[in-house]
DNA sequence: ATATTATTCTACTATTTTAGTAGGAATTAT
DNA sequence: ATAATTCCTACTAAAATAGTAGAATAATAT
């Protein structure tokens, strides 16, 4: 049961972003680098992230990526539910109609449980926590 | 992220186990017939259950398998790691060398938050809990 | 003994998902 | 104009997953 690739460079480049401070775009290159991710499978997941909202973009020479919003009203339960679809565990426990046993079906009660306790974590923070988080105690002025 | 279907029909495999009390050993056929999995397939996620020494087997004629233990000696984060590997979100989580970054790592700070809520449910929880939680309240008699 | 039932073992294969590459178009700053 | 950068579409390689196939082994029933 891993995260794919997707969700954690995702969130390694968002994390980059809230990290960078308001100077400005930052580019795919630097990030990418920094991250050491390749830049042309970062381009698409920032497509994604941009299109759910949690980024965005200037184009052209000096241009780059940017938060749409304040960290801490970034939520990582959404920005997770955009990178990997659903974080769910088994497809029967967000539609039930998936399997006739699912009514009663105590595999499923397992599931259900441990899918709630997923998402109550990734509920319970934003973004700005996981930069709070850090080692480091990394200042971060984010200015919408 | 998904369970694979190996622990999926591994769960659901020992729990037709569980509720069958201890009447001789069941046969695959009748699991996979009940829980709708190739017979083949299950064949080979029950030699592993069996290698973990959760199940035993009786050969031939009547044979079929069985639980190895009662239901509330066997916990669930056990079966899950000896089925799906391990629960874990991304490597880096057990493996802190995997990763350079992974001392100062906000992202890997959040990966092991989620697998520690995980686990802690696995933990808390035995096959027996599985059987008593069913809608049914199916009651079950099983001795070792 | 023989036939039947069932697990055990080894190997192969098809499908799906994941991860990544490639190339060019559009846009903007200098 | 030129260089830098995002944007867009399509392709491809690799890995994991899910399953199939067939014969060997063991126990039971007749």
């Amino acid at each position: 049961m891993k995260l794919s690739t997707r969700t954690r460079y995702g969130i390694r480049a968002i994390l980059e972003l809230a990290m960078s401070g308001n100077k400005g775009p930052l580019q795919l290159k630097i990030i990418a680098q920094r991250q050491d991710i390749s830049v042309k499978y970062l381009e698409q997941l920032m497509v994604v992230l941009k299109a759910a909202g949690f980024v965005r973009s200037v184009r052209g020479a000096k241009g780059g990526y940017m938060l749409a919003k304040a960290p801490d009203q970034i939520e990582l339960i959404n920005v997770l539910h955009c990178l990997e679809g659903t974080v769910t565990t088994v497809e029967c426990v967000e539609n039930k109609d998936y399997c006739v046993r699912a009514a009663d079906c105590a595999a499923r009660d397992l599931w259900v449980k441990v899918q709630n306790a997923i998402e109550d974590v990734l509920k319970s923070m934003t973004l700005q926590d996981l930069v709070n988080g850090t080692k480091g105690n990394k200042t971060l002025n984010y200015q919408i």
